[in-house]
DNA sequence: TTTATAATTGACCATGTGATCAGTTAAAAT
DNA sequence: ATTTTAACTGATCACATGGTCAATTATAAA
């Protein structure tokens, strides 16, 4: 055992590691091993295990992190503090672009951080072990995309401004339809292993079409009542 | 601890229970108590938490299932085979009601059983732990609903029967649109602690008139194309 | 080449967990 | 009242897991 443990295995071919990395390097490497790990078996799974994966000891594991749980505490900083991109947030109000434009391409893009395995199964994790990331989250991406995509639909439909008539919660909650569709495309290939028949970029081009569509029939009817 | 085990406590009143019950109904207890248990902590909730919940033995729980994994399939069956209702399958079909009115309901109904706490909970655990039930239960969802309802969306908008020109994978897709868009509730509700803040039975209307606009803008551009 | 530094290991502890089984006892059968 | 049946317990085993720490050794500094 010992003896392997001065070796990676990559396939059959056993290759020549740095024994010793610097203090930064490993650090990295652990995070990254973690959230590969943790992704794949939950929070649950053993530090021996990991360790394994590394080509290291577990104890040393426990040198880099003082416990389980701030090396899960690493993983939830790298999965989603560390992959969020301000600039959706800028996509969204450039009226430049027409608003369908607009929101196909800040889909698509988000998309392709939301809809990794690591990312996907995470968040289920962490939800599922009651930790307040996900509330965080989610009232960050209500915040940053969701309501502002409403006011963007008000502007579209040529309808009266925030300002003049407040946001009413079912707007916003019309555009978590949006994010629903798109996260539980995640789910299906990622979680239970129902293979997405078609292009998830097209699925996305549907979903947003629905969603205007839908918008433009149901945002008046809202804003209308009370 | 021998002396408590005797009682169940409810809240700080202790009730006498009937000690040694029959064989069917502890089952029944235990199956349920494993649901309620299982739904909260997860599949790695250990045995002897469960028991103390039952005011029970551990050992007990082993008389009545060979192992843990044979209890965990009986929450299985209980949440998702036990609790599917086959009149949403007729539902879909009554062509004397308009299909609007229709899918209300169906996901009104719907949204009772999988909305709990319990469904919502133990579907993510299970799908997270690689068990194919999710992956059947997704299948058989999809042939019983969502493939129906792409029919019925055919005959609405007045668009050639599945007979003439066969369903697109893309049109069943859409249709997953509403069931993501209700499952996505659930979560929030469930995993997520992000609360709804409007009433549920509004969200599914507004889901279902947006996903009938939304067919109508794409589905003729889905099937006239090859 | 020698010394100093710090990355890494291996043995170990305390505790938790699934599972087993001989023995106990409430309740039904006689 | 006595016997029979079977629901239930308590003690215990084997193993896994988070975490600790003194000893080891690769690497950089001298």
């Amino acid at each position: 055992m010992s003896a392997e443990n001065n070796f990676t295995e990559v396939g059959s071919v056993e290759v020549q590691p740095r024994k010793r990395m610097k203090r930064e390097d490993r650090d990295r490497e652990i995070a990254a091993a973690a959230v590969a790990f943790f992704a794949e078996v939950g929070f649950d799974g053993d530090t021996r295990e990991l360790a394994r994966r590394l080509g290291v000891t577990q104890s040393l594991i426990f040198r880099y992190f003082p416990n389980k749980a701030a090396l899960i505490e690493r993983v939830y900083q790298e999965v989603y503090v560390g992959r969020w991109n301000p600039y959706w947030e800028t996509i969204i109000a450039d009226r430049t672009v027409p608003l369908q434009d607009r929101l196909i391409r800040l889909y698509k893009d988000y998309s392709r951080i939301s809809l990794t395995y690591d990312w996907v199964r995470i968040f289920m994790f962490s939800g599922l072990k009651g930790e307040d990331i996900n509330t965080r989250y989610l009232k960050f991406l209500r915040s940053r995309i969701l309501e502002p995509i409403a006011i963007e639909v008000r502007a579209e439909l040529g309808l009266p401004s925030p300002d003049e008539i407040p946001l009413k919660m079912s707007e916003v909650e019309l555009a978590w339809g949006i994010n629903s569709r798109i996260f539980y495309l995640g789910q299906r290939k990622w979680i239970f292993n129902v293979p997405l028949d078609i292009d998830i970029d097209l699925i996305i081009e549907h979903t947003i079409i629905t969603y205007l569509s839908g918008a433009k029939t149901v945002v008046p009817m809202l804003i209308k009542q009370d």
